[in-house]
DNA sequence: TACAGCCTTCCTACTGGTAGGTAGATCACA
DNA sequence: TGTGATCTACCTACCAGTAGGAAGGCTGTA
């Protein structure tokens, strides 16, 4: 026995990869409904409303995010390689379309029309993963493995863009490639 | 007299707002009806379908975006001055909160549940715009006003992803500064 | 052991409202 | 007289959300 998932997370796993695909609007009860095998108003027993369940949807990938990227900078030592596993993760979802796309910056982009308790932790997480990255472009620097034109976190919001940006071009134009080809690039500029 | 806009010309021009807003799911026939003063039949009489409606608005936005960025090309010397004007539009765009974000990458975002008309449009427009920055990239390395570490090609998809990470970022954070804050820092590596 | 009460989960059945889209009449204008 | 634009009225499908009940598990009490 391998995965024994609670339904709630199911319903999660499900709403996120939908969510992925085609955004906040983009989902309704009926498609979570169809794809586990459930009835709608079981959904409604877990997840009173729609917005309630994103918001405990983004606070679930937000604690992932958090803990992947804490145990990052605990277990490996250098800076330029905690960047390297960060773009290496989202290389390889994109790649094998596990993941092909960030939650967060995908609802980022419905931003206007999204419930508040949604929006403000999508906010919550552009800054914390601004901090994180911050915090290894800085030590990165101080170990002089990066060259930095600006403070750490100017450089950590260009690169955070940049990581976002990819992925929407990825996207738009169905090459998987191009997300690490755009990146590549552009890490090469700061750790040269 | 000033604006004659036709009825489909203002049709088109609520949809983009809406869908700037808030995606191809995020509105409706009934949204566009009452911002016009329309009933929903009328709006199917000038576009029978939905699908068919984001089409032409893509078409005509593409063109625009064509027009302009030709036009920049015929008009300003310097391709230092023609990527600048270009950010400059954005940035005013995002400013005034008149046009927050490009229509065109908010769709890539939903690319995977988009009809397949629209879908073409948008990967044709991400292609043009990717095309047009090269050049201007290229002729300005050859002026030598721009150091690229890349082929041109590489340099413009970078910038793209960025100017479109950008958006997302400066949306998320609700800071139409921060924008110009990313993009600046970044055009900086390129032009010194 | 056995029963009683409660809680969680999931169900069927339904609500009011909105989605995209259609049929056919009316109006204005050439 | 015809043609395009708009209207009213309507359709079916779907939306998020609710009401109420059935089934099964857990716990306390006898």
């Amino acid at each position: 026995m391998k995965s024994m998932a609670s339904t709630s997370e199911k319903i999660l796993d499900i709403a996120q990869s939908l969510i992925v695909a085609g955004g906040y609007n983009g989902f309704s009860y009926a498609d979570i409904s169809a794809a586990i095998g459930i009835r709608k108003a079981s959904i409604h027993h877990h997840f009173p409303t729609k917005a309630e369940l994103v918001a405990v949807l983004v606070d679930r990938y937000r604690q992932q995010a958090e803990t992947g990227l804490q145990a990052l900078r605990a277990q490996v030592a250098s800076p330029a390689e905690q960047l390297q596993f960060y773009l290496n993760y989202w290389d390889t979802c994109i790649r094998d379309a596990s993941q092909p796309f960030c939650v967060c910056a995908m609802l980022a982009g419905e931003m206007p029309m999204l419930p508040d308790e949604v929006a403000s932790r999508v906010r919550a997480h552009f800054q914390s993963l601004a901090a994180w990255l911050a915090s290894v472009l800085s030590a990165g620097a101080q170990q002089d493995l990066f060259r930095l034109n600006g403070r750490p976190e100017e450089e950590a919001q260009i690169l955070m863009a940049s990581v976002h940006g990819a992925m929407l071009s990825s996207r738009a134009f169905g090459d998987p490639g191009l997300f690490i080809a755009i990146i590549s690039t552009q890490v090469a500029k700061l750790t040269k």
